[in-house]
DNA sequence: AAATAATTGTGAGATTTGTCACGAAAAGTA
DNA sequence: TACTTTTCGTGACAAATCTCACAATTATTT
């Protein structure tokens, strides 16, 4: 696992032995079981989450309690309410395990320490924060500009194991649709 | 000018004069016309922006030709093709002035110099890049979870300077609609 | 001021998507 | 295995949105 984390950093900084060991001490392992909460819209946030293994799914409850996923999380990817993290405030949406899911947390204290005691990780965030971003606008142009049956298909194609671990119900939220509509778009 | 660009630092990071006055020498500042473009799509991307007086819009033509919206940007904000920035590739989207707009502009090569040379720099834009990230992220939920109407409302309610300075039928790109719907939402 | 271009509103009808309801199938649990 | 829960597909109808067309208005340019 640990294996995993340091490539993972290193695509895109590269560091020595004491330091990966600096970085792996502001994180803790944590384990979650299928359904088991992450994160509760309207508690407080402690964490931001790197997937070990596992599965997880970023949601929101609207007015009238439907759910919405904003985001999946698979091996080897961040997530977290960061508007709640980095702000210090109530979850805005709730992060939950769709698979028995092992992570990696970070508290915004040993984020903000690990950024001043090893700046090179602070061009890592950076990195990670930009990526990020770049991926999001891409999704939002995806929403505006294209139906939801182009958006399943290119959805497909990309996360294709997506639709192996995941309730159709869900990825239909994801896409901003029915789960009725998502099962019409790809019956005939 | 200069001042408001300090002020905008300031908000994340504390610099000296002469920390500020190298800031500034990674910077240049131009001047557009209205109608005139920053980025066209399928170009080289030289830039990153930050907006001093005027308003951008950043849209994307489909494969079908039609224009769609995925930002404003006005006075103090920041805004580019950052896929195409950070990766050095053509421009997938187009950054046109609305009004006449002066920015001030950043290669990739300062943006990187500048965080190599003035570390404070990488965390004022790690804050920037995290700010865009969760607002994408709330636009994304936004676009999955409510109707064109609370869509506009919510719009009207945050920017509503933008409905005096941007002809509708953006806005409705923006919002993901078309003007005719737009129309028909705010008539009755 | 006149000419041109851009913006806006609205009707009519097609298309997409949502809602509600039901049952079958599959997966998870005891 | 038996039981329960979740997932999935589909019909019927309602609601939202899109498309195309045209005219009126407003801005911009000459």
């Amino acid at each position: 696992m640990e294996n995993l984390f340091r490539a993972h950093i290193e695509k895109v900084i590269a560091l020595t032995d004491d330091e990966f060991k600096h970085v792996m001490s502001h994180f803790s392992l944590m384990n979650f079981k299928r359904r088991d909460f992450l994160i509760r819209e309207g508690a407080r946030v402690h964490y931001a989450f790197w997937v070990v293994s596992g599965l997880l799914k970023l949601d929101y409850a609207d007015a009238t309690g439907k759910q919405h996923v904003v985001a999946f999380a698979m091996e080897d990817w961040w997530e977290g309410d960061y508007y709640a993290f980095f702000n210090q405030r109530p979850a805005t949406m709730s992060l939950q395990a769709l698979e028995n899911t092992q992570v990696l947390c970070m508290t915004l204290q040993d984020y903000n320490n690990l950024c001043r005691n090893l700046p090179k990780m602070t061009y890592f965030f950076l990195q990670k924060a930009n990526r990020g971003h770049i991926s999001s606008q891409q999704r939002i142009l995806e929403l505006i500009s294209t139906n939801a049956k182009e958006r399943y298909d290119k959805l497909l194609n990309r996360y294709p194991i997506l639709f192996q671990r995941v309730p159709h119900t869900l990825i239909a939220s994801y896409l901003g649709v029915t789960r009725e509509t998502l099962s019409r778009l790809t019956a005939p």
